[in-house]
Formats: C-alpha cells, structure tokens, sequence
DNA sequence: TGCTAAACGGAGCAATGCTCCGTATATGCG
DNA sequence: CGCATATACGGAGCATTGCTCCGTTTAGCA
C-alpha cells in the first residue's frame, strides 16, 4: 500500500508483508499517543521489526504518516455502508458523521503536516474526498429519500463543514482582504 | 522582555541586553527561513553568543518564540499610527489590514504551536487581541468618521476573518455536528 | 585600580534521524 | 526434498540536534 504505484504488480514475499502491516499498526498506535514526530525507532520496536526494515519501506517520516492516515481514511468510509446496513438513514448519517468527526480529531497536528509542502502528501486530499464523498453521499441520498433531512446539501460541504482543511496561498488572501476592504466601503455611501 | 514578569524591577547588565536583542533578531530571521523548529546552534551562531547565554535567557524553545512572537507583534501594532499619521484614512486602513495580512502569513507553522499546550503560549492570544483590536478600532473609527467605510465592523471580526486563529475542544465539534444534524432535519418536513 | 556577582561560551552527553552491510530466509526449481 | 538466490531483515554506527554544566570573562562599583 505504501508505494504500490511504483510496481503495480509486485509480489510481496510472506514475511514483507507481515512487517508492513505490523509497522502501520504500530505506528496507527505511537502517532495518536505521541502525535506523528514520534522516535521511529518506537514504532519499530513496537511492531517488532528493525530500523532497516522500516526505512525500507517508508524511506521519509511522511511516507508512514501518509500511508497510516490512507488506512484510517480506509476504515471510517468503510463504516458508512455499515452503519447504513443497521441503522436507518437518519440514524446511520448521524453516527457516521460522529465518527468522521472523531477521525478529523485525531488529526490534530497532521493539518500542518499536510501543509508542509512535501510530496508524499500530495494526493492525500484527492484521496480523503474521494473515499468519503460518495460515503456521504449515499447516507445523505438514503435520508433524503426517507424524508429526513433536506436534499439540498452538497457532501462536500459537509465535509469541509466539520473538518476545514482548507488552504490558502499568498496571492489567494491578498486578493481576500482587498475584498474585504472592499466591502467595508460598499455601505459607506448611503 | 522574555521574563520580565518574573522579576518586574531587574537590572539587566549591559552586555546581556545587548545579547538578548542579538538573540530576538537572529531567531526572528531564522524563524522566518526555517520555520519555528530551526536549530539552536544556529540562532546562537547568527546572533554571535554561546548556546549557555540563549538558553538562560530562553530556557525552553517555545520562550523563544513567544518573544518572537510578541516583538512582530508590537511592530506591526506600531504600524498602525504611523500609518494613520501618513495617509488618509481609508488608505491608512487598508494599508495596515495589508500589513497585518503579511503578519499572519508569516505564522505559518506557528498556529500549530499554539496548540502545542505549551504554558508559555498562554498568553500570547490575549497579548495579540490587546495589541491589534485597539490599533485597527482607531483606524476603523477614523475611516468611518471620514464617511469611507461603515461603522458596523467589530475589529476583533475583522481580524479573525482575516487571520483565523480559531480552536476548537471535542466537545465543542461535537455540538457543532449535532447541530448540523438538526439543521439537516429541519428543513425535511415541509 | 581591584573585587565580585553576573554573564558568557562551548565542550560534552543523550536522544534521534537515517544509512549501510553482514546475516537470515522465503520461494522457485531440479 | 535440498539447493540457489533474490529478497528481506536487523541493528550497529554516524551525523545532527536539544540541553546542561562549569571554567572563564567582564561589567558595575567602591
């Protein structure tokens, strides 16, 4: 999962496999206790591998703190079709944004981190809106269809709603606060 | 200014204020560059002092830069009145909401300190309210007085929207997503 | 000028990121 | 099953950095 792109079709020998799903776990563990600038060699001595092993797999920090938080994303979208499965649509749309907002508050310090410009982090947001907008949206479509809640409401907005992880460059607030200035002139004049 | 609240009255000595100025202005250029996680070793080395003189002064790295902090702060509250006193009004204010956009883009990293915990942060929220609100309310009532922009801006709005500095407790997500829930709901039944 | 408290500075230790390479083993083949 | 080899493992070791400790220097004062 870490870097799958880079050979598609790679065969991960038995023991390989094993270290890398005992490093995320571990690491899943060591970055919500101690946030993601934990001691690497916690995280391997919790899974149990050596630093060698670890590096091999996840050469920069921010390879493991991207490939954890795609397992996290992973498994909160995987709880929307179950939560839609037991309870009804409003009641499942409800726990399920609950638990998207637990998930978003184990992400404090990892917003900067995304910030940080490296490159491992780039196609997080892509990742993160396209596993949960349709994980939104079908809760949001099978309330609205029930008639419980309204029908017009945008999932991303929702999203983005309980968890801003907006950005903002430079150029983008100048031309905001020149808005602003703008709009305290508007009613000036009357 | 690092600790004066320690010991209001003290008598520092000649060279060692004089060390200290050298310190702020090595760590705000440093800070700047590298970011808040920049080594010790060099900001001592750039401002000309051994790492036993910073550290005296500056036990923890989060005194270091909540001096930093409050020093850029000052400054660009200081800006304010010279702005006033060189243009009219409403050129003056958004000249200063400029000035202040730049400010908080340079805090890049910081935000994220904030939230750290640190002790030493407690008061710089309050210290940065107390500087800018009463600088832009007297660039806002004099923009308004000479009929260039309206009266019903609060300051402190205007500069969270500008710089949002905003945290957030579980709790406090929590209501705020069930709230979004009801709001949800509430348009359903008509 | 000479004394002393205050301040200085950097060597040194501990923690941590990351690499390198000798060792171990999973897997395919005969 | 036994062997060959690519694959994977592990941790010693180096570089960097946070932080401390203490011998040396100096500012302020009489």
């Amino acid at each position: 999962m870490a870097d799958a792109r880079q050979k598609p079709n790679r065969q991960l020998r038995a023991d390989a496999q094993r270290s890398e799903d005992a490093v995320l776990e571990a690491a899943r563990t060591v970055f919500a206790a101690s946030g993601v600038d934990a001691p690497v060699r916690e995280i391997a001595a919790r899974a149990g591998v050596g630093m060698g092993t670890l590096y091999r797999r996840f050469p920069k920090r921010a390879d493991l703190v991207a490939a954890v938080f795609r397992r996290e994303v992973d498994a909160c979208a995987a709880a929307a079709p179950a939560l839609a499965a037991e309870y009804a649509p409003g009641q499942a749309l409800a726990r399920w944004l609950q638990r998207y907002a637990e998930f978003i508050a184990t992400k404090t310090g990892l917003s900067a981190a995304l910030h940080s410009g490296d490159p491992a982090f780039d196609t997080l947001p892509a990742y993160f809106r396209a596993s949960f907008e349709p994980a939104l949206a079908m809760l949001l479509d099978a309330a609205a269809s029930a008639g419980e809640i309204r029908r017009d409401i945008a999932p991303y907005d929702l999203l983005r709603a309980i968890g801003n992880l907006s950005v903002a460059d430079q150029a983008h607030t100048r031309r905001m606060v020149d808005l602003i200035v703008d709009g305290l002139r508007f009613g000036a004049a009357e």
